[in-house]
DNA sequence: TTGTAAGCGTTATCAA
DNA sequence: TTGATAACGCTTACAA
């Protein structure tokens, strides 16, 4: 494979000058340019980018990090992520922690050289505040998802209460009186989950005649954990007309739950769950969800990123994305 | 930022001994690794991978390719992808496609110096064999899905012809006398479709006393497309009473169309899809589908071009991939 | 067992 | 406008 020294000797002038003609820099005469294209077409040249990204300190390259790239969540965001990366000139490659706390706080602490990367998105899962307080690098990470960085990264995230809040809002309003919610979290690093919760009993709160169900807590906020919390609502005596779940997997599970009762939905029960993956269109009933803006954020991350990677030293960042209702046949319209 | 030749001088030897320390190789005396290592450990040292990579000619980094992120056939098989390759050490780059020809082109006619990955593995979309017969790359790659390479390439598929067939005769199997399927394609270069094809012409011809219904084409084997489908044969006088879809996503449109005409499933109606994709599971009926073993085809797919990286002019190889009947709901058992 | 020094293929500095 | 030439940070003959 041709090297630009190469195409230097065949064309009789510099690396220097090839070099200029390769990367469209002006100060070159139109007959050496002429010459040097020719050279170039001739050895089918192609730049070596390791040799490049050496010497310039840019690799071209994101990473993007989730805990499980199945989850049709992260697919989405990732397939937004690369869209948006390669619009800017970036590729993308992508990481899975399968939640390994051990494997999370190494990437938090990635130096710059360590890493193939210029820079990452990182969706964390087992990471908690202090882990990410006393990092000593200075890689430019941007989070999604959990709020857990405080002041210390920039983050991407939505209005997480106020979405919550909106989703109860609209179940009252459709004439349900007994609400629960699934997907609680103890862990007080949870934070996504709080502001959920936040915002359900807020809207519970402020509501005539509207009565908190048994609130639900998960481990793992996939389709088990929603189909075991279901079985604890459907047999209780104070069974709930409505039910939001934190995210679409608990909700599927949760279906598949009443399915399995035959309890009518929504007639007999309501369901609001979070994130709008595609399993939400295809259920039966489609499920209304709660959707942040897959495209939105994914821009939104590549574009801070970019920025960070730009400048190292700037002030932190926080980015709210916004979400809206999308509303299907798994509530009354 | 340390460098190795930092390392040296702060452990008073040469860059070699640093590297030989480093890179855990032999002939170092036990005191003299020792005062390296303290000068690693107070300098923090993080070698430099592009450096390396450049020196080596190995990047560490594989692609893999394909249409689209967000359709969860690609999400899963990326996900397993990435876990078969971080397993080997390697880092995957994720790169979409879209169905662009022209991307597809350039990827395949992609030298090695250009890619900033040893290799990829490809799930081509538009791309037909002709583009494939006179690559003139040598850049190690795997194909998965479509077998549209002859042998100009390794690759990685499922015995479609034979699944489809195993499909149609669990449906005869179940009583199902008119059996049509959707998904069958034109083109001459969708390999695929027309394997699935002769697999369901089999199976019928051999049967007594089994009518095919009216085979549906598609173009884009989206829900939308299995929508419309669907249509055509919920309201044709012969409407059959079972049909495979040539992928789940075909089959999650039918199935919406199915609701909407309150066609009982399997009752009225069997149906069969292609994928085992996530969507399937949370349908309702959950779907009847075949499943190819994604981490066994991302298993061979990395294993396979991992071989290829290192012996470039091997022989071509063909793995072929199990596959299985997931029997659920939308048929009977 | 360790040091010296030559490259890997670029880009960039300094002259010319 | 172009040419030498020195980096970038590492690995690895070849010597010692």
């Amino acid at each position: 494979m041709a090297t630009l020294k190469d195409v230097a000797q065949l064309a009789g002038v510099s690396p220097r000058t090839v070099s200029n003609v390769v990367n469209d820099q002006p100060y070159v005469a139109g007959e050496t340019r002429a010459r040097v294209e020719a050279a170039l077409a001739a050895l089918d040249y192609r730049p070596n980018q390791l040799a490049k990204s050496l010497r310039t300190g840019k690799i071209g390259l994101l990473g993007f990090v989730v805990p499980d790239l199945a989850q049709s969540h992260f697919a989405r965001l990732a397939a937004e992520v690369v869209q948006a990366a390669t619009a800017r000139g970036y590729t993308v490659a992508v990481d899975q922690t399968h939640g390994d706390i051990e494997r999370e706080r190494r990437l938090i602490q990635l130096g710059p050289r360590g890493a193939m990367f210029d820079g990452a998105i990182f969706h964390p899962e087992a990471l908690r505040a202090e882990h990410i307080e006393h990092r000593e690098s200075e890689f430019p990470l941007v989070l999604v998802g959990e709020r857990i960085a405080g002041d210390h990264l920039d983050h991407v995230y939505i209005d997480d209460r106020a979405a919550a809040y909106e989703a109860t809002r609209k179940l009252i309003a459709d004439g349900h009186r007994r609400i629960a919610a699934i997907g609680l979290r103890r862990a007080d690093y949870a934070r996504t989950a709080h502001l959920r919760e936040e915002g359900v009993r807020a809207a519970l709160a402020e509501a005539e005649g509207v009565a908190a169900g048994h609130h639900q807590y998960v481990e793992r906020y996939d389709a088990e954990d929603g189909y075991e919390a279901m079985a604890n609502l459907v047999d209780s005596a104070e069974r709930p007309d409505a039910v939001i779940c934190f995210n679409d997997m608990l909700a599927m599970g949760a279906l598949r739950r009443l399915h399995e009762h035959d309890v009518d939905v929504p007639g007999d029960m309501a369901l609001v769950g979070f994130d709008d993956i595609t399993e939400a269109s295809f259920s039966f009933p489609p499920l209304t969800t709660v959707a942040a803006d897959h495209a939105e954020i994914a821009e939104t991350a590549v574009k801070a990123l970019i920025g960070r990677i730009g400048d190292p030293g700037g002030a932190v960042r926080e980015y709210l994305v916004s979400h809206r209702l999308v509303v299907r046949g798994s509530t009354r319209r």
